[in-house]
DNA sequence: CGCGTCCTTGACACCAGTCAAGCGTTGTGG
DNA sequence: CCACAACGCTTGACTGGTGTCAAGGACGCG
């Protein structure tokens, strides 16, 4: 299998064989860890940077009523803490949603490779913008759609990100989020995200079962959702007819 | 007057004098913006970078209906599209709210600058994180607040901003944004604005008036809006008893 | 003076929140 | 093997925050 973090960083720049295999080095050693728990807390100043390479986790943040906020899912090949050094901390905590396999690079090396490899520093500046175009997108959708709209959003976004990194997943997923997941990220309460999957499988827009979501017409249901996969930069890597 | 770029990036990263005049001299040229003009534009690809030196401006994306969607604001010292060049296009435009002071910095200056002054290339990217962290924050907002506290928590974030690249606006500032404008920031509708803001005036948390906002009590308002400046990044240069 | 822009207000409708109860599955320990 | 608890999902009734529609007012500008 394919490393998911090298696959992702192919639609941000062209990477040679070495920079690959330098990549490659860099996640030899990988670590398990169990699903629902803090990989970094708010306010901590980590040493190394995280990354994804199998399972699902999220960034949030905690409200002082004790609600949360998630304003981010991490999938495969997804960094947690790039830039944490420059900022001194973490404004949010990143936390694992299902079991996850991890790398932990220490920051020393992580310079290193951006130093010495021009186009592996041009992926990894790529991958912070698109995690900002990311965040953008996400604020159109909390403040201009309805519940049932969002969530396709999700779902069509989930899915694209996915396919970048694997090379299935186009007519469905392994979709492990809970419904007060999901209530964290859409900003809506629990109850409301079952009443608006309900609707969706309905419509005939989604079908969830078992933690499988499976999209039966991808083009019907980025209509609903008002998707277009613009923000997400991947245009590299998929085939063009130029 | 300081140079408000100069001013905002000493917060997160310790320019020396040369920094600061190459920084200065970079800023010589500027050009004079009419109020509501597009900077730039959804699908374009500038090749110079724009500065704002005074006024406000917008992020914001169209939706496919017609509406409107601010993802943020851009005060004086911020940058429009800093990085623009790794991701081939913009995802989203940028116009002006009130008229505006620009510099257009071509991106070989950038580059040049970058590589020839490490302190200012960690302030670049220190501001670069900011606007994420800001785009973070702004989703907890949307997603997690009525909008009452929404709209003071964009009261006491502008505040801070505002002060860390002047020295007044304490207690209130030149405030220029309609309350359309607003609703596209707050993803509600001008009219429930204009609900708001009077509640907010009754509630004696906010004066507003003639374009000028008043804030008697910031702690009762940050209170009130559950703000807390740490995402905000600017410890470095306020006074601190440690 | 007349027009446009923005602000203000009221009545009504709807999306989503709240509260509450019940169901199915899973895992655990007696 | 079964009782039980924990967890997540589902549903209904009612409430409330916000949207929609509509009309009018204040102000600046040509």
């Amino acid at each position: 299998m394919a490393n998911p973090m090298i696959c992702k960083l192919e639609h941000g720049a062209s990477l040679t064989d070495e920079d690959k295999a330098v990549l490659e080095a860099v996640c030899a050693e990988t670590r398990r860890v169990p699903p629902r728990v803090d990989l970094i807390e708010e306010g901590e100043n980590p040493r190394f940077v995280q990354l994804v390479l199998d399972g699902f986790a999220c960034r949030y943040k905690m409200l002082s009523d004790g609600r949360r906020s998630i304003v981010a899912y991490l999938v495969p090949g997804d960094f947690c803490d790039l830039h944490v050094a420059i900022l001194g901390q973490m404004d949010h905590s990143i936390a694992t949603v299902t079991g996850c396999t991890m790398v932990q690079i220490p920051y020393d090396t992580v310079e290193k490779l951006v130093s010495r490899h021009p186009r592996i520093a041009r992926a990894l500046w790529w991958a912070t913008l698109v995690d900002e175009a990311v965040l953008r997108e996400w604020l159109v959708n909390l403040g201009r759609r309805t519940a049932a709209r969002r969530l396709a959003h999700l779902f069509c976004e989930l899915r694209v990100r996915l396919m970048s990194v694997a090379h299935d997943g186009e007519n469905g997923f392994h979709f492990p989020f809970t419904q007060e997941e999901l209530s964290h990220m859409l900003g809506v309460t629990p109850v409301h995200v079952n009443r608006v999957l309900q609707q969706l499988r309905e419509d005939g827009l989604i079908l969830l079962e078992d933690k499988m979501l499976g999209i039966p017409d991808v083009a019907r249901l980025e209509a609903f959702a008002e998707f277009d996969a613009t923000y997400l930069h991947r245009a590299r890597r998929t085939p063009e007819f130029a």
